[in-house]
DNA sequence: TGCGGCTGATGGTCAAGACCACTTGCCTGC
DNA sequence: GCAGGCAAGTGGTCTTGACCATCAGCCGCA
């Protein structure tokens, strides 16, 4: 019957239910997941399934017997974002970005196999020096088949967001994609412009990203320096939430 | 009052899809829910709850109308996970192990800080190489608390889940960690140790485990070959379009 | 021959209820 | 006063049954 979006129970429990969470503090628990059921008029069963979502994104925490309690606010999963500049807000930094070349070229086999379309298209190659708190922290390598963007400048990309730009100028929405991370070793070339020693120890990532309809939108090639970049992550047991912090801020 | 292990029927059902997964291709189509479900003699949504999570980890995919198939062998989300052998096993290649040395040793100020014991403290220190299809894989130094694992040996290590042997005989659970990862080079120890040519490009894994009341179990200090491990991680956008669906929902 | 709609099968969602396992705190009996 | 047991409340699991949304292929009509 609607037409705009299919919006589930499900999606609506968990929107108030992320609400009530932003009410109460860490370790405070929520209602009874039978009282939250009748109370918001679903079955248990949807409510669960909607708690189930937000246990998963690390919001609430169960503790079997007791309660359903707001967990602390979760930083891990730092491989599920996708902008340097959001990247550097969270670490504290400040981003900047300094485009050193921005070229219309053949798209070549690699990058037509990461883009899927024929090597003979046309690609910008772009690339960029990104600066965390003034000081080199990634060079990047950026292609865009010319064909999605075709009035880019390099104007353009000076102080302003490249998803941003993709989105309100050129009405490319990304909505996923898929990154490999290997270890490397600068070059010459790399070593000089992120300011560090020849064969430094780097990260290498490789990224693509489509659209929500499959098409690919940009193959990114990044270096980034080893001895100021890393890598942080959560790991949890499988179905055995951390009830630590909690556990301990009680027994306090 | 059952005091044997809880193996939900959940659980049973699970291990009889992933049995059938592997009979099968990749492409092709399990059985319905609904037959699946009498087959196994469950109600559909304990058959879905047990899918659920075969999706959720990559090993089904759903075709909403269409069926449920088994997708290719996914790699992502390396960062959730603990064991090298597990790894191993979702990469497709048989993970074996050699113990390098097994020592009684003070902690010293480094170990001592990550496990939260006091330097003059003795840990075991495990120097294991790990090899995947039979070839070198990783270098891998583990430290634990002697007063953990008291009767520790060598043998004990060998052909047995560290995690498993640390669960059934010493009745020690992990339930979270931290992890962080480095690109580094190898150096001449490594090099040999690995089978490959110095400085090779490499990563750097520091892990370290806590059982669920806060105790620090484990640190760990692995160093992954750079030519034969990579990382790789799927990017999603973040699930908020719920708000602005549901407001437009509601203004219908 | 082509195409459009129909139909059956599939996954997606939801309900109401039941029982189990665990936690907690009260409360009784010692 | 204290310890143990008991009971209420919580999350965990599972069932039966129902309807919706989507897909794919069949079949009849043009």
């Amino acid at each position: 019957m609607l037409f705009y979006g299919v919006v589930t129970k499900q999606d609506q429990i968990r929107a108030r239910v992320i609400a009530l969470i932003r009410e109460l503090g860490v370790g405070q628990a929520i209602p009874s997941e039978r009282r939250l059921s009748t109370e918001l008029g679903v079955s248990r069963l949807t409510l669960r399934a909607a708690l189930d979502e937000l246990v998963r994104e690390g919001y609430l925490v169960r503790r079997h017997g007791s309660g359903t309690f707001v967990s602390e606010p979760k930083i891990a999963q730092q491989l599920t974002l996708t902008s340097f500049t959001e990247d550097m807000r969270r670490r504290g930094m400040v981003a900047d970005s300094r485009t050193i070349s921005l070229d219309n070229v053949h798209a070549g086999p690699q990058v037509a196999r990461a883009l899927n379309i024929s090597p003979a298209d046309r690609v910008f190659q772009i690339r960029r020096l990104r600066l965390a708190d003034g000081a080199p922290m990634a060079l990047e390598t950026l292609h865009v088949p010319v064909s999605l963007v075709p009035a880019l400048t390099a104007a353009q990309l000076e102080h302003a967001s490249w998803y941003e730009l993709l989105e309100d100028r050129y009405n490319v929405v990304i909505a996923s994609g898929l990154q490999t991370i290997e270890p490397t070793v600068t070059n010459e070339e790399e070593s000089e412009l992120l300011s560090v020693p020849l064969h430094s120890p780097a990260f290498l990532f490789e990224r693509t990203s489509q659209t929500p309809d499959g098409r690919m939108v940009e193959f990114v090639r990044s270096i980034y320096r080893g001895d100021r970049y890393r890598l942080v992550a959560e790991l949890s047991q499988r179905r055995e939430p951390s009830v630590t912090a909690l556990a301990a801020a009680e027994r306090a």
